[in-house]
DNA sequence: GTGTTGACCCCAA
DNA sequence: TTTGGGGCCAACA
């Protein structure tokens, strides 16, 4: 079966450690499709579904600003999910962006 | 088969 | 330094 643009999105978002982001041009660029970033982000959308056990509030934009907090149920679901694992968001954008930045390039 | 949309990214003034 | 505009490509109607 081939999987949709999609389904390996969420396969990469997957794997992103607990307690680091990621950006959408980054998965893009994992994904070998470094100017399909805006389509990370419309998969993002369709994660919503909790079944597939995608983790999207640890993906932000290029600059660590939290962009797709109003697609959660509650905007500051995403904020707390964060949070909760020990990442710090200020002005709707994480602290220390830069060292919590998980690279799936080098992860895969 | 064509047109619109989007949880983005990059560059120029 | 901050702001604005264009480009990009996959999914959907």
């Amino acid at each position: 079966m081939q999987p949709s643009f999609y389904e390996q999105v969420h396969q990469i978002t997957k794997l992103i450690p607990k307690g680091r982001v990621t950006t959408y041009g980054a998965i893009a660029k994992a994904l070998g499709a470094a100017r399909s970033s805006r389509m990370v982000g419309t998969a993002m959308m369709h994660a919503h579904d909790p079944r597939l056990d995608v983790p999207a509030h640890r993906v932000v934009n290029h600059i660590g600003l939290l962009t797709g907090k109003h697609h959660f149920d509650n905007p500051n679901q995403m904020q707390v999910l964060l949070e909760s694992e020990g990442i710090i968001i200020i002005n709707d954008q994480v602290k220390d962006f830069k060292k919590l930045f998980w690279n799936p390039l080098e992860e895969i």
